[in-house]
DNA sequence: TAGTGGTCTAGACCACCGC
DNA sequence: CGGTGGTCTAGACCACTAG
């Protein structure tokens, strides 16, 4: 009868009473040894549940003040941002990729200032348009750094596009992204086949390894063609 | 000094060599009582930090084959989506903002069904403008679900924005994010004090309580004046 | 200072599942 | 079948901190 394992429900039973609000955040959670008593087991139980709305942000521990129901956290959006190939193999498209432009270079001051790089750090600059079914669909610029990726010097990215690349083969730890809309510029224009001044997404990852930047892109979709969606609850899951 | 707590230790370990790339996915992770012997604990103490891993996605764990390295999440963007006022204070500015439109009615046929309501659903529809030192900063087209939220059809919504409102009262399950780039349309021109055809960011979210919706909000922003931010780390945390 | 959560132990039984 | 992780117990000592 009792088939869910006994800590997730006890934290089912939490998590419901803040979810519904029943508990607003600044509510005392019962103590642990309440919690033993009302579901006659072990302290490592109940422990076990309530650390969990703890690693979720739900519940804030305190020694000696017990636990109180946090405030909710600030709005966030969790978005995907899917790998081209992936995305296109979905939809049953036709994915490719062109480099338009590869050459390597040192860093100049303004990106040893924004990307906290030493100076004279030797970077990969990379452009390339990717395509769906023939039709532009993206427009990529890129940085590599090549002391924390010296593997990139030797790759033309021919068979398989800068990111896809990066991403199968160095593990990060960091990520910083910035969505912001603009005109697109004539030179992105021309590339993607869209008006110039056409409103376009633009998107801004740099990717961190222990504290080292791999890579900055700046990806400019066609705002008409693209969208960054993304469906999620507020403490973990998202799908 | 074993400062951290030995769980820490193990979690930590085992973290560095999946993220340092030396664990690739599908590695095998050391078996519980490997790891007992290993760091001369009991397996309560690994378990909690494997499990802990486990959360977070990193690691894979079944029983008789053993724990494994977790294939990579595909990439994902956190971004802060920061309540208005909550923004103008930290950046030291002047908030408001004024409720050009506010009437209710029955959901119609194109919204019961993207928003999968009943039919004949009662809602109450809000168009806002929101200003930063009294520069119109992003315009709020928003419908809320009275049978969600019945208190919102005696609320002008005078004194604090809808979003606002709603966050502090709606405890929310679930919510998702379309993010695109458009251009200025006559009316939003009009209002944002911009000219037609400017690229503009427009950010949807629709939230939910237990499977009901409560709100969507379509809001837009020029897209010179705002951007997006996030920064997070692949398994958890952002900050 | 007393009571809370944080950590840890040395067992135990069980469900699952690869061999 | 046997070994894995999943769960749980009944203790213990300690660090922290509100009162």
């Amino acid at each position: 009868m009792a088939d869910p394992p006994l800590h997730l429900r006890i934290r089912a039973e939490i998590e419901g009473r803040i979810l519904s609000g029943e508990w607003p955040p600044g509510h005392r959670v019962p103590f642990e040894h309440e919690l033993m008593r009302r579901f006659r087991c072990s302290r490592m139980t109940v422990s076990k549940a309530l650390s969990a709305l703890a690693a979720r942000g739900l519940i804030t521990r305190r020694r000696r003040a017990g636990s109180v129901v946090a405030a909710p956290p600030g709005e966030r959006a969790m978005l995907e941002i899917q790998d081209f190939a992936a995305e296109a193999s979905r939809a049953g498209r036709d994915y490719r990729h062109e480099v338009l432009a590869r050459r390597i270079g040192k860093a100049n001051r303004p990106e040893t200032a924004s990307l906290e790089l030493e100076p004279g750090t030797r970077l990969l600059r990379l452009i390339t348009l990717h395509r769906m079914d023939g039709v532009p669909s993206a427009l990529e610029s890129r940085v590599i750094n090549l002391a924390a990726v010296p593997e990139a010097e030797g790759e033309s990215f021919a068979a398989e596009p800068p990111g896809t690349w990066l991403l199968r083969r160095v593990p990060w730890t960091e990520a910083a992204h910035v969505v912001q809309a603009c005109a697109a510029d004539a030179a992105s224009a021309r590339h993607l086949d869209v008006p110039r001044g056409l409103a376009c997404l633009v998107l801004e990852r740099r990717t961190w390894q222990s504290g080292r930047l791999v890579t900055e892109a700046r990806i400019t979709y066609p705002g008409d063609r693209h969208r960054l969606v993304g469906r999620f609850s507020p403490a973990g899951g998202h799908r």
